[in-house]
DNA sequence: AATGAATGAGGGTTCATTCAT
DNA sequence: CATGAATGAACCCTCATTCAT
């Protein structure tokens, strides 16, 4: 893997400007993350996307190459904020369990926080051209592997019962059950809500380690 | 729920012959799911669907209204083919426990060969309109009640020990797990095929239950 | 102006049993009227003539060559019923003047009778070839002759005061100022019933001759 | 009557340079007159529009919202152009009998020089929706209400002699019969040019009044 | 003589992108 | 650096007509 692609993607700009750039970006995502989440990737025009923003489709075009960039975007912003909020999340205090259970606590109620824009993700990241693509799952796999770190740390710290082959596998049923919230709302919602949600899960996971 | 969202969505034809639209709607649904899987909706055009399924457009509208018609078409066939597998897979020999094992190595089996498949309902689902999209949600959830009644069984015969408030909440998990196969294939073909997968999969819900 | 305009346009058929042509023409003119009148001759589709009709597309086809014939044949057999009314009307009995009155009065009821077919002519009939154009066009002619040979009566017996070169205008004007009835009545109908419309219509007629 | 249907229908546009807008829309309008009057509404295409009008499909777009809007639009121009050219036509010297003579020779001289389009509104204003058809035929009545307020002025000074009642219906019959010369071209012109259809028609109305 | 499934040219409309100002 | 008018390829869908049965 090389740089490029830990860092995340560059998108060309026509301007120089670099505060410039970042704020029209900024700009461009919190509009791109409203439009999509409401009414999908594809039935989102260009026009909408600037409008919203605040400025022109030229001005768009100027920051941007290509619808697909925006998609980019709005997928990068969305997982470096669940990421940013877990690594606030894991605690190093307590032993590996202990800070595992409260590192899902507070990932479940940052998917809670977050429904529309996880699901934008499961629905539209396969819009990106493949290399775009990579770069997002690779920030989906980090969230992963931070779980992944708190459980190698119980096992080892005696606190968590688990075969070490099972690691893997468990931090991405931690994640996916996380998203599991936003794209099963639908039934859900009508036994739960998110903190029961959350109280029942860990309780499963408890009885599995 | 009324009938008509049990017995699925009524499409109007053209046509009167029922063996010749039973014929043709399975010919667009191949060529829909084929299509869909590679490009996904809104990239695939209604000519390509119609070359695809070795007929005309003017043939396809015949037997559809609408694009999302065969949207429809493609994910009820897809939601049919999961339920169906499910349910052949669940014996009633043996204890709820067994029984749950067994309908879930088999259930994951069949997630492994209809990966595009599944792929495509988490996708591209929300294109549908509300009804249509409620009918499809209605055949996902009667998978998960399938789980449900298994392990209440399992409850009933003292061969599951889980608190019977968790039910749904684990059936919805074994669920999603095998959903889970299908959208982070990428990661975890690295470290499993799709028999480990199962193996560890069961190994953790043996151990939570 | 040769034989073939005099009689009509003849529309080959497919079918050789005559008695069944005229009914199947009857049929097609009815369903034609109906819908033509409804939703005009551009958006009425031939398998909705058929249907309404009461046989197939494939049938409707063994009677007609194009969509464009029904409206010839619903065009003709419109200005027919009209020609025929306004010729029942015509009395040879009192003085010209007398008769003139009487035949306008029937023709103009005519027109309240047809209204819906009246506009119908004056909307599509110019989506006809020019042949069968033509032929439309001389019966709406000879509807026009019919007043102008009563008018010259009038004048020959005296009962009639008016410059025989004013016999021609004046014929087209009683003939267009009951189609008026049928394209004007939403403003007419605000003031006046078809009896009210017709005295006086005759008065300033009576007046000016 | 609200002052919408007075001022005409506002057409949104995604142009937003008002001059440009006008601009534009003339080149439509002129385009959509000559394509309409010589192939009908139907018949024309939205690209043969533009093209006739200079530019891409795309513009057209950009300053209409539909087809039918450019039919709205042409309609429209075509009564403002008749409305206009009457009043310019009515002069307040003389008295009412003299003023409504002048009128109606003007009017008829209007209706010979706009032939196409009085034939266009009489044959495609039907494929209108409601409101806008209310409103093209609200500018039909204008004209009709012109001719009546110089009759009502002739009354009024003892130079036209008519019942009061017969008014609105004798102004509908001006109107008509200047329409008259569009659509009954074909038998007229054997017989008269617009000068004499005029004076014959004056001639048949001094009559009568 | 009747049927109706099949055809495909063609229509109206959209929208990502460009580029002159 | 910002604007927004212009572009045209491409999409979904319709429907008159045919022809094998």
């Amino acid at each position: 893997m090389n740089i490029a692609l830990k860092k995340g993607k560059n998108i060309p700009t026509q301007v120089k400007d670099a505060h410039l750039i970042e704020l029209r970006r900024q700009q461009i995502i919190d509009s791109g993350v409203k439009l999509f989440t409401k009414q999908g990737f594809h039935k989102t025009t260009t026009r909408q996307i600037a409008r919203n923003a605040g400025f022109s489709i030229g001005t768009l075009y100027e920051y941007i190459q290509s619808k697909e960039d925006v998609l980019y975007l709005v997928c990068d912003h969305i997982h470096r904020g669940v990421e940013e909020g877990v690594k606030r999340a894991i605690k190093n205090t307590g032993n590996g369990r202990e800070s595992l259970f409260e590192a899902i606590r507070e990932y479940y109620r940052i998917c809670d926080s977050m429904i529309d824009e996880i699901l934008l993700i499961y629905q539209e990241s396969k819009s990106l051209e493949k290399d775009a693509m990579r770069i997002v799952l690779n920030r989906d796999e980090k969230i992963s592997n931070m779980f992944e770190n708190i459980i190698k740390r119980g096992i080892d710290d005696g606190s968590i019962n688990l075969q070490p082959s099972s690691t893997k596998i468990l931090a991405h049923n931690i994640t996916v059950i996380g998203h599991m919230w936003t794209f099963r709302r639908w039934f859900l919602l009508r036994n739960y809500d998110i903190e029961e949600y959350i109280d029942d899960q860990l309780q499963l996971i408890a009885t599995a380690i």
